[in-house]
DNA sequence: GCCAACGTTGGC
DNA sequence: GCCAACGTTGGC
């Protein structure tokens, strides 16, 4: 999962409360769809800082809760207010995120750098979905290989 | 700041 | 349903 470290950095996730922090803001169907299909309490979370000077993986972390309605949508003073969205018919949905332990950032050009995770979805030429899956083998190598603490 | 890549919008 | 225009993402 993609975050901005200056809106919300893995850290800012550590010191909240429960170390948890509901995962609002999700505007395009894909990433929204992997939340309320695919997502599931305990389910494993890289959590990888984007559009930042080093960019990469900064903390492993967990899914909190099933998906449920984000109420940024229906807040008009919110940036991801979306008017189309009504409280019976919500189109946007976000889950909780509970931070577990942080990593030594592991950087993208070192994701890019193992044969093992070259078809790792995060690292398609082009890619901008701001959640993607990871297979159990990438999962794996990176947390056995590089994500020592 | 640049720009490639992609998603969304809306006229037709 | 097509597709051009536009907006956004995100690495560099």
């Amino acid at each position: 999962m993609k975050s901005e470290p200056r809106e919300c950095s893995f850290d800012d996730v550590l010191a909240a409360p429960k170390r948890t922090t509901a995962w609002t803001g999700v505007r395009n169907y894909q990433a929204r769809n992997f939340m309320r299909d695919a997502m599931r309490p305990g389910d494993g979370v890289l959590f990888y800082h984007s559009n930042c000077a080093e960019p990469g993986i900064a903390g492993l972390a967990e899914v909190a809760s099933t998906a449920y309605p984000d109420p940024t949508q229906f807040d008009p003073e919110s940036p991801y207010y979306d008017p189309r969205a009504t409280r019976a018919a919500p189109r946007w949905v976000c889950v909780d995120v509970r931070a577990l332990r942080r990593v030594p950032l592991i950087g993208l050009s070192e994701l890019r750098r193992h044969a093992a995770l070259r078809d790792m979805t995060v690292l398609r030429r082009g890619n901008r979905l701001s959640i993607t899956p990871v297979t159990a083998a990438e999962w794996r190598y990176i947390t056995q290989k590089l994500a020592r603490a």
